[in-house]
RNA sequence: GGCUCGGUGGCAGAGUGGUUAUGUAGGGGCCUGCAAAGCCUUGCACAGCGGUUCGAUUCCGCUCCGAGCCUCCA
């Protein structure tokens, strides 16, 4: 059997993948923090994650995906005094809006969705062992992760202690034995959130959360920890350094999670996404623009961890090509999809398992199509396959192909009225009246109703 | 300042020590009354300078440029 290949951030390396148990292959993605609709960046997420996820199933009887929400943080809490609307009340609004603006994008519900908010007392359980284990110490209502006691801290990340501390533009604060100790646990007074803790009222630290959901679900150690490329410092490798300590595992890092998997970027016209440039793309605003299936295949057609450019024109492209792809399904609607050993393509599906290859995967499906005029019925047969499982891998072309083009549909203008001008102008055609046949057209395109007139009639869509 | 990662044709984007993907846009053509779709065809691409090599876009070094992280961020 082909193996993946996937590359581990922690150690930096294209490795091949073996599950910890095969039967149970077991990951967890850092998911979004609540306060906001989500932006293209937490889609790529999502998105590229999802692929793994589906590419896992076809390779393991059973894979287990969990991706959390965080429901607690500073972010949420400023949202919600800005706002006027009580915390549950705001992460529930964006928690549902997350999971629906995700599923136009085609993404799929992790197994399991945890909240930060429902998970406070295995946060506690763990601060209690990283006391206990000496990591963590309390200071003035703050629990501290001591950071020099962890010797193995910024293998992920590739950075030591002391760039660190050189390179730290941030002042530290006097409850901290070391510059570089995070907090686990701080106080929050009443009004602001808090739960009852040996360390008095209080609210976790931004880490913990993953820490203590990833390990409640899937059991350590898991497969793979992923997000984006922005969390592996400090959030992963503070997750690392708080688990691992936790059960006295710090010699061994992956006795947290055994690949760790992370996608880059996604600017906005060359630009980084940013508030003070006001060019935040929301999934909630493009789904309006967009088919989410053209907004998913864009977000895969550069490679996982390669920076994404959003700009217009690739969407364009990228919605082009989906249209040819189905265009093409549409040829081969009375062809049955069928491959010798029901299976993709070697050097098709090859892509995937090099280490998610999309774009390589696209090339290799464009190539495929375009042999498809000299083609016989298998080799037409083995196309639609292709087509539709690679789809179902992607999350793309499991539409009906004439829906997706929008034969038969119209928006602007009902049907008989479409019809009838395309009698008249086929009769106008008849009498070599081409200025009238012309303007019937145009007329219709105008209404966004396109004509082909095939050898088989003429056919309409709506554009 | 430190640590990463990049610079491929108008644009997007893989890949490779020698045969120069793929898509899109553009040019030319076929088909069509015209369109649409499709098909054919076309394009001195690998940041610069050195080095290794019979040969480098691919390996090494340096330079320039860009991005990310080091602070909340997917």
């Amino acid at each position: 059997m082909k193996t993946l290949r996937i590359h581990n951030t922690l150690g930096n390396n294209l490795e091949e993948f073996k599950p910890i148990d095969p039967l149970n292959v077991r990951v967890y993605a850092c998911g979004p923090t609540v306060y906001y609709y989500a932006h293209i960046g937490n889609a790529r997420m999502a998105v590229v994650n999802d692929l793994l996820i589906r590419f896992l199933k076809t390779l393991y009887p059973k894979v287990t995906y969990v991706s959390n929400i965080t429901d607690i943080d500073d972010k949420i809490i400023a949202a919600s005094q800005k706002n006027k609307i009580p915390i549950k009340e705001l992460t529930e609004k964006y928690t549902k809006i997350y999971n629906e603006d995700m599923s136009v994008l085609g993404v799929k519900q992790p197994d399991i969705q945890p909240k930060a908010t429902d998970y406070i007392k295995e946060m506690i359980n763990l601060i209690e062992k990283l006391i206990e284990n000496n990591f963590a110490y309390e200071k003035d209502g703050h629990v501290l992760f001591h950071v020099p006691s962890f010797k193995n801290y910024g293998m992920l990340s590739g950075r030591n202690r002391d760039e660190q501390i050189t390179g730290s533009r941030v002042e530290v604060a006097p409850y901290k034995k070391d510059p570089t100790d995070f907090v686990l646990w701080k106080p929050s007074p009443s009004p602001l959130p808090g739960w009852e803790s040996p360390w008095g009222l209080g609210r976790p630290g931004w880490h913990l959360e993953c820490s203590a959901m990833s390990e409640k679900t899937l059991g350590l150690p898991f497969d793979i920890h992923s997000g984006g490329a922005d969390l592996i410092f400090p959030h992963h490798e503070n997750e690392i350094a708080q688990t691992c300590a936790a059960h006295k595992n710090n010699d061994d890092l992956k006795s947290f999670a055994k690949y760790w998997f992370h996608n880059g970027f996604v600017n906005v016209e060359g630009e980084k996404m940013s508030k003070s440039i006001g060019n935040i793309k929301l999934v909630h605003d493009l789904v309006k623009e967009y088919k989410g299936e053209v907004l998913r295949l864009t977000l895969l057609s550069a490679h996982y961890r390669q920076p994404l450019n959003w700009t217009r024109d690739i969407i364009k492209q990228n919605s082009t090509m989906l249209d040819r792809f189905y265009r093409t399904l549409k040829d081969l609607e009375k062809v049955d999809a069928y491959a010798e050993k029901n299976e993709i393509e070697e050097r098709i599906i090859n892509g995937l398992y090099d280490d998610l290859n999309t774009p390589k995967v696209i090339a290799e499906l464009n190539m495929l199509t375009n042999g498809i005029n000299n083609a016989d019925v298998k080799t037409k047969q083995k196309i639609k396959f292709n087509l539709l499982e690679i789809g179902k891998i992607f999350g793309i072309l499991q539409k009906n192909p004439d829906t997706w083009l929008g034969y038969g549909q119209s928006k602007n203008i009902n049907q008989d009225t479409i019809e009838r001008l395309i009698k008249d102008r086929n009769e106008a055609r008849r009498n070599k009246n081409f200025d009238t046949a012309d303007e019937i057209r145009k007329k219709l395109k105008k209404e966004g109703v396109e004509i082909e007139d095939t050898s088989e009639g003429t056919i309409w869509r709506s554009i």
